[in-house]
DNA sequence: CTTCTTACA
DNA sequence: TGTAAGTA
């Protein structure tokens, strides 16, 4: 089963950027250290040219993010630097499961019903995962033809 | 007004 | 890392 590319941003998020000074109110970070982590590598910022203001897309934001709650927690920059980057791996990876499982979602007696997608080989049924009232998670197998609901 | 670089504490 | 200076 792949994905049916059914969810998909209405916006470029690329094109969502900010410059040093809306980074540094929201992640509460300097632009004084913003600039040393970048001259380090340890963040990308684009620059039109060389001087004039860097730009940073929202990957990164959640990047500096991120770096921003290691430290916080008493991690080195070095350190903090190095669980950022196996936490945006574990995102990555995340998002592309999800986006190759998810096949579609259905609304069923107040609960949000996940479709995963085929469940058998044949194609007979679908998988379709939910929370229940206590947040439990729930699995269920339902014939393509049935109705859900 | 914001950001940039450089330099000093 | 904070801050000041002088620019763009």
């Amino acid at each position: 089963m792949s994905g049916n590319h059914k969810f998909f941003s209405p916006i470029d998020i690329h094109k969502l950027i900010f410059r040093i000074g809306e980074v540094s109110k929201i992640c509460n970070v300097s632009p004084r250290q913003l600039r040393y982590w970048d001259q380090k590598g340890f963040i990308k910022s684009s620059r039109h040219d060389e001087s004039s203001s860097r730009v940073y897309d929202f990957i990164n934001l959640v990047r500096i993010g991120l770096i921003k709650s290691y430290l916080d927690q008493g991690y080195t920059l070095k350190a903090a630097v190095e669980h950022t980057d196996n936490k945006q791996e574990t995102m990555r990876n995340i998002h592309r499961f999800l986006d190759h499982t998810v096949y579609g979602v259905k609304n069923t007696n107040g609960h949000t019903m996940i479709n995963l997608g085929y469940f058998d080989k044949e194609k007979t049924s679908y998988l379709y995962g939910y929370l229940d009232d206590n947040n439990d998670t729930v699995y269920k197998v339902v014939p393509v033809d049935k109705k859900l609901d």
